[in-house]
DNA sequence: CTTGACCTTGGAGCGCACTCCACTGTTTAC
DNA sequence: GTAAACAGTGGAGTGCGCTCCAAGGTCAAG
């Protein structure tokens, strides 16, 4: 598929698919013509992208993810292990955000809370 | 508390501090030297940022957020109200979060996960 | 009364993640 | 065959969240 399709697939504007391109996020063959083609998982794959980075993952972060996978023997060990590694980061930030969420809860019921004025 | 005092308990540097008072996300007052004086609730309120921001939340929305908080009539009603918004905002990225940590789980178990390559 | 640590204000620069633009080439539809 | 819709490149610009720097003012210790 080329970018155009992509990007409607996607939701990805094409400037934002050319920069991943770029910074080696995906991947394209190009036809004689020049242009790009993109396979079909580019689709999933642009959409865990979007989804990892909302959650606060650089790109950078993400392609070494992706890259660790790929360069990762098929075993389903050592594919394991890594995703386990994911999750666990993945645990870590959810931890932090019930940590907020109980730190709000608690303000909730002191009189002052959150103050940014140094007076 | 001046800005050295506070950069070294909040752990940001001077310059990160004086481009949050530049953008309202910190308040001081002045003495009359000139010097930057902070209260001491400055500190978990930096403590706070820090945590949000590292959850995902721009310093716009931090600075929206405790806004909104100071200018509700602090009745507990209200402020209570507030708090339950921004724990559901928490919730919703803990449930995203959640979500890609399933699609992980789901595709340790697969052959083939994650391929940015087009090809 | 100087030294040194602290503070001030601009303003420039940087890394990230794009976006926009101008100009050019290719393909498709009528 | 020409117009529209698509593709390509390079480079500039943007907003965020800082960092670094130069030039200077303030203040306590020796």
């Amino acid at each position: 598929m080329r970018i155009g399709e992509l990007s409607e697939r996607s939701g990805l504007s094409r400037d934002a698919i050319r920069f991943y391109e770029r910074i080696g996020l995906v991947g394209s063959q190009r036809s004689p013509n020049g242009y790009r083609e993109f396979g079909a998982e580019t689709v999933p794959w642009l959409d865990y992208v979007r989804t990892a980075q909302r959650l606060g993952f650089s790109l950078a972060e993400i392609g070494r993810h992706g890259e660790e996978l790929r360069e990762s023997p098929d075993s389903a060990e050592a594919l394991s292990a890594l995703f386990a590694e994911k999750i666990a980061l993945v645990d870590a930030k959810m931890a932090e955000l019930a940590a907020l969420r109980e730190e709000l809860a608690d303000r909730a019921g002191t009189g002052c809370p959150l103050r940014p004025d140094g007076s």
